[in-house]
DNA sequence: ATTGAAATTTAAAACGTTTGCATTTTTGCA
DNA sequence: TGCAAAAATGCAAACGTTTTAAATTTCAAT
């Protein structure tokens, strides 16, 4: 049991050699004769060594590893986000030999201070930040720092320059406007998060940048806000916006549960969707397609959004390129059933 | 810009001690004189000192990782369990200052050689493997490595002991079944997978012993078995047990994405749910809430086992306990709207 | 003041690699 | 055969910790 693992030393020694031609010859240096290299990792295979990751980060300041410190969640959230997120990242990063760091945030503690941890303590080489909010002292650190990182998502204006990805949520939500306009709809609704999170206000401009460029006075937009953790609130929240006097013919909520609430709750105030209301959300969680009678919304396509990331902060890690890295990715429309013409009469 | 971080040679300069007594110090060694403690760890606090990961692992031989080999997924799997896993193992490993190594197969490279190379490259301490399949290569490597590991699942048979964590299908599936049972239903379909995982077997058997124990010779079961990720195949498989000349009243779904899709063909085929048809579905995932009339299922709360699979690798690692630790998790039921009494008349 | 024990601190080795520089071996050519 | 240049290999330092064993300081009791 308990079988030992070889070491470079001993490698060098049943081959007789020093352990610096070893080193070489396994990493490939041109300097050290082909039969040797070959007969180097000839048995290098065969004795099944691997290298110990802690003397090589010790020694080149490399770890070979990237971080990402999970978000503090909520007992009950359930999402395919994180999943789907460390899956694309995995994906980018293995093709480069790199691997990935999850570190959590204890109770009590900020997520700033388990990054300052994992940068401090050499355990990783570049990190990815998620969920930026409108004021991220994270990314603050981490430019101060000089660490290499890549944001997903944005700031909405920053006096510095940094590496970043994000959906291009302002592009979907015009996209989503000219639909329902053209489809006949003059009166929307929109349901979001008071969350101070960037992607809320990136989404919305670009809902209220689409109305303006159509310019069309006669298009009117109530907006309804809830916390995000809440569902007593966001139920009540929607309700407001539903069982008004004068109700949106269309409704654009800020991501799928939202709108999903918006779904359930009009079905409860007899509603028929599309027949009544339109509703559209955003990120295509699996129970989209699953909720009655199937949510048109937008896909994000977040595993491909990770493994792009991983890309570039391996590109920044390893070329520390002048200008920042910068992409928006347009996300997809799903278009299921939950959208359709304005009903004739305004209620 | 790029701040230096701080070594323990600095700090102890700047304290005018040792590096040994500053390193005793901080690890709160009796012997320092309780005055030194308090100063140096003023100081340490003050220059934002962290230790370096790789020295501290070099010397201890303890990284304060623990591995996790991300399962290779199709292009198109979305589900939550992974977000719920790592959240899980994370909060379970950050109360004891341990974190989280995710490492990626890359394409071509099997999930084994994955694991070999994070024992044998010293990144982790223990490991952690979910999916358990009829044969393990991995459980098998990892016993005859000696290397900390907890599985989440069990083999079916095995001539040693290990340690490990698994859901109670078995129990769930009798639970279904009894209540089922007690609504009138004799005849019993289950739509199964033909991957050779564990757990199919666990559950199958939990409800063939269930029918067993009721001693009830009118009772009936008739099982369909299809690929796990092709979707098409698993529609004809549903079907098949749907459009025959004999139906089942009730079905029980190895997990809830093929309980849905029995709900999408019973619908597709005119039959109510539940009024001519039972569904009962395992696992909880978000869409089986939402897909009507609402999927009657067990909740295996992942993230909660994979906290009690960190605490359990944690002992293991510390305490290297003689006999395995093992642990059985009993679902709970869900009880939602996609089950009810048997229908009166057979087909 | 002296002494021995207890309390506190330190020097130095070790962990397993990479790498700058020095040394040895081989090769081509006269 | 001898010699310089090129090719191949090796020595030793370094990375930042922890830890063993030893050295120093402090202190109470004479």
């Amino acid at each position: 049991m308990t079988t030992r693992v070889i070491t470079l030393k001993e490698l060098a020694a049943s081959l007789d050699l020093s352990i610096t031609t070893v080193s070489r010859a396994l990493a490939g240096h041109e300097q050290i004769a082909l039969k040797t290299r070959e007969r180097v990792a000839q048995a290098a295979r065969q004795a099944g060594y691997v290298p110990n990751t802690a003397a090589r980060t010790l020694v080149s300041g490399r770890s070979g590893f990237v971080g990402l410190v999970l978000p503090i969640r909520g007992p009950n959230l359930v999402d395919s986000f994180l999943g789907e997120f460390v899956t694309g990242l995995g994906e980018g990063l293995v093709s480069h030999g790199a691997d990935l760091i999850l570190a959590t945030a204890a109770l009590g503690h900020s997520e700033l201070s388990v990054l300052r941890h994992v940068v401090e303590s050499g355990r990783a080489d570049g990190v990815v930040v998620t969920r930026i909010a409108e004021t991220d002292e994270r990314l603050a650190y981490l430019r101060e720092r000089g660490f290499p990182f890549v944001a997903h998502g944005r700031l909405l204006d920053s006096d510095f320059g940094y590496n970043w990805l994000d959906t291009d949520g302002a592009h979907a939500f015009g996209e989503a406007f000219d639909m329902l306009y053209d489809l006949g709809h003059r009166h929307f609704g929109l349901v979001t998060i008071s969350e101070a999170m960037t992607f809320r206000h990136l989404r919305q401009d670009g809902l209220a940048a689409a109305i303006a460029r159509r310019g069309d006075p006669s298009v009117r937009l109530d907006v309804v806000t809830a916390p995000r953790f809440d569902q007593e609130a966001r139920i009540e929240a929607v309700n407001r916006m539903l069982r008004g006097p004068d109700r949106p013919t269309a409704i654009v909520a800020l991501f799928d549960e939202l709108a999903l609430t918006v779904m359930e709750e009009a079905a409860r105030a007899g509603l028929g969707v599309p027949r009544d209301l339109s509703v559209i959300g955003f990120d295509n969680i699996a129970a989209s397609a699953y909720a009655p009678p199937g949510l048109t919304t937008f896909d994000a396509s977040i595993r491909h959004c990770a493994r792009e990331i991983a890309d570039m902060l391996l590109t920044v890690i390893a070329e520390k390129p002048g200008k920042p890295l910068t992409r928006l990715i347009r996300p997809t429309l799903v278009a299921r059933a939950s959208h359709g013409p304005a009903p004739r009469t305004r209620s």
